[in-house]
DNA sequence: CGATTTCCATAACGGCTGGTATATAAGTGG
DNA sequence: CCACTTATATACCAGCCGTTATGGAAATCG
């Protein structure tokens, strides 16, 4: 059981490393954001990350671990907007919160552009099957939440009664992830405000 | 000026090819379909294509010309049902044969799951850059020819005269993106069945 | 001061990548 | 039958991949 809090916690023994833990984390995350999986070379990621091999896999342990770990940090501080959208009161709150909150992370000028979880997920060679597994099942995950929250809102009556409340997660989850890879494919902010003011016009009810 | 017809060519001279060129290039296809040119290796390919390597490269040159090649192939045979969309006499038409003929495409058994424009599109490392752009122009293209097509619906009375017709384009655009990316994380042809249900009930007019 | 522990830097590992040189086989034209 | 042309098969190339062994540098502990 340790006493000092495992964030600021002063190792006591061994000479201390020279390199922010969590800064190298974050350029990690951006390497692999813009490059994929595989696209994302070693070579790329300690260059962006401004240390050695050697300290990289003392730190992180290996090139696996390290996405997993970026992907933790991509869900907690860029793709929380889904978490706040689905606390919105109405089923239109959720779909405005997620489709403009996805526009801002995907033409956000210091971001790559487009969806981490659509890159990764596409295409790719065997041996990052597991990889793209690790990252279908945290989709499906959010896939889940939300249908939980559009069956919930049609009980509220946010939907008209014959409405398929399932069908209308999907479609919102189409629109994201084409979005997402309109983004990558160089659509301007404009253009991708187009498309969500046109979306959230055809969105069912109020 | 050749009196013989080119595909059947009767090569007088040297030993005859032992294989079947436009078998291979669709073996190809496939490979490249479901892996991404990037993910496609060379054992891949001459794997799935029953050929050597140096019969390879004399028949097709390298890995970037035999993709285009497969790539002209997938436009020919596979994704012809955009340009037989375009041909429906009303805007909803386009709209439902441009889903419903990529519901049928992405599901289809012997085809891999998912769109191969997207799937190449999406995410690779520097050397397949030129490969994105290519992808990238022949999806510009095919929006370009949607966006004339909803002008000319406008035109026609198809939409209410205050329509973003270029939204609706980019918009249609989204949904098939999504769908070819839920079909590639493995979605079944009833929900995506689904999905373009809801999608066309959305859609505006008739 | 050693002794110990941890981290950094260099360099190398086996394996796979796309791409070829070389030699042989299988046809045709003379 | 022989010369020529073309395709196939084997083996190989340099270069990059992710990963790791080795040796020295920098800190704390006794």
């Amino acid at each position: 059981m340790e006493i000092e809090t495992a964030t600021v916690a002063t190792p006591h023994k061994g000479r201390p490393r020279e390199f922010c833990v969590d800064m190298a984390l974050a350029a990690a995350l951006r390497v692999f954001w813009s490059k994929g999986y595989e696209g994302a070379s070693m070579a790329d990621l300690t260059e962006a990350m401004g240390i050695t091999k050697p300290s990289l896999y003392a730190a992180f342990g290996n090139k696996e671990a390290l996405f997993n770990k970026a992907l933790d940090l991509y869900e907690r501080e860029k793709a929380d907007y889904m978490h706040a959208a689905l606390d919105a009161p109405t089923a239109r709150g959720v779909a405005e919160r997620l489709m403009y909150g996805a526009l801002d992370m995907y033409t956000c000028p210091e971001n790559p552009n487009g969806c981490l979880g659509v890159i990764t997920s596409v295409a790719c060679g065997a041996e990052a099957e597991c990889i793209r597994q690790a990252v279908l099942e945290r989709g499906a995950t959010a896939k889940r939440a939300m249908l939980e929250r559009f069956a919930r809102a049609k009980e509220e009556g946010d939907f008209p009664p014959d409405t398929d409340a399932e069908g209308l997660a999907a479609f919102l989850t189409a629109v994201n992830q084409g979005m997402s890879v309109q983004a990558g494919a160089g659509a301007t902010r404009a253009e991708l405000e187009r498309l969500v003011e046109t979306s959230l016009k055809l969105w069912p009810g109020r």
